[in-house]
DNA sequence: CAGTGGTCTAGACCACAGG
DNA sequence: CTGTGGTCTAGACCACTGG
């Protein structure tokens, strides 16, 4: 059982990840704890520490004081999408960007937007549309609320050249917000803008963020028809 | 600029945060080596290494040997998606969960489905399709094909009471996997096992999976229309 | 070449939660 | 109460890479 010699926690975490994929450990099954395993592979225990803490966050393990450490018995997959800014997406993928402002006005939100930005229904928001271009191809459809109540820069921008999307990026911090992805049929107007039949299948990215206890901002990425957001596990 | 007892690798985080979100430390900015902040905070280089790694890991900071520690210029926002088993997925929405198996044949696969798993075109494979019920609603439709060649087991299994979702969990490890996310028209068999219109916008998430140099399985799971994805960022 | 982050060590104390 | 993981420390060596 003794092994030797393993260094790192890189080779640890191998090691422990073998023992799993060859059923010496099962999904269910309690590991021995941290200060045995460092005997076991001779080195300190913060360095099996390293490896465990890493396999528990990748959800392969499961961790709790006293009670030990557990194989997950089914493990959750984390898929970790990597939502940068759409400029930077585009030419990632070897294609020119392109953009063109839709709209630009200062008005009182809808309420389901006033309510989810925290603030009263009277405010005037700044409200954003814009398109990206992929090769000249639509690539996504920009919809977005600023809640100008507490980010006043953003009324001086007009963003002609630099989308809203890149210049609240670079010039406002969110400490925190929440994300979700769904299906939704393309309305008249979107797909217009996206040049792609009405009611077209299209892949729906909402945020919205805060910075600390006032909201920044609310928008939807409608993309093309056809795109797909794609990640290891 | 000197801070007291920032003991805990969590508040040296923090002030970091602060300094990031009060443009003390402005995106693009090179920020102190580790072991001048430290100095600073009155700590062990480890407990700033363990902070700023963290922060790295989330995209808020780049680092590179030689050349220090960067705040990003445009933080990529990484959302982290909870891929579970189905079931434990509509029992932790707190709903009742049902499974229908609608398919289960043993037969040579579409090109496409062999090339991605590895195959040979003639050999037979093991295809599932299955639906998942919340509060016997349609919830997600699963169409799987089980590389039954390096998983013999799978034949064995009748998927009439486990989904193949589930066993494979339990019983196949996989080392490594790919994940897209679509939206999709539903076809006119997708929308029959959904309930819905022919060509609704239906999100998919299509994942293959391998265990070692051996593919395991080739999956595409469809929500039902309006399902969402949710996560913090 | 030299400065930076990356890691390992041995030891220590602590926070939490199971029994 | 006690065993477990969580963390901090001080020091050390190493790997990478920019100048």
């Amino acid at each position: 059982m003794n092994v030797q010699a393993a260094q790192t926690w890189q080779s640890v975490q191998e090691e422990v990840l073998r023992r799993i994929h060859a059923r010496e450990w099962k999904p269910g099954d309690l590991i021995p704890n941290e200060a045995e395993l460092a005997k076991d592979f001779g080195c300190a225990r913060s360095t099996v520490n390293r490896a465990l803490r890493s396999l528990a966050e990748r959800g392969l393990l499961e961790r709790r004081r006293r009670a030990g450490t557990r194989v997950a018995a089914q493990p959750v997959a984390k898929a970790t999408l990597n939502i940068a800014v759409i400029r930077h997406e585009v030419e990632d993928r070897g294609a020119r960007y392109g953009y063109q402002l839709a709209l630009r006005e200062a008005r009182v939100a809808p309420t389901h937007i006033s309510a989810a930005l925290g603030v009263g229904v009277q405010d005037r928001l700044l409200h954003v549309m814009a398109l990206h271009l992929s090769d000249d191809a639509p690539y996504a459809l920009e919809d977005r609320w600023i809640n100008s109540v507490h980010v006043p820069d953003a009324l001086e921008q007009d963003f002609r050249s630099i989308s809203a999307n890149e210049w609240l990026l670079q010039s406002v911090p969110y400490t925190r917000g929440e994300i979700s992805f769904a299906a939704i049929p393309a309305s008249a107007e979107n797909a217009k803008h996206l040049n792609c039949p009405e009611n077209s299948a299209v892949l729906a990215i909402n945020r919205l963020t805060w910075d600390h206890d006032h909201s920044v901002t609310a928008v939807q990425v409608l993309f093309a028809p056809g795109h797909q957001m794609r990640t290891q596990i």
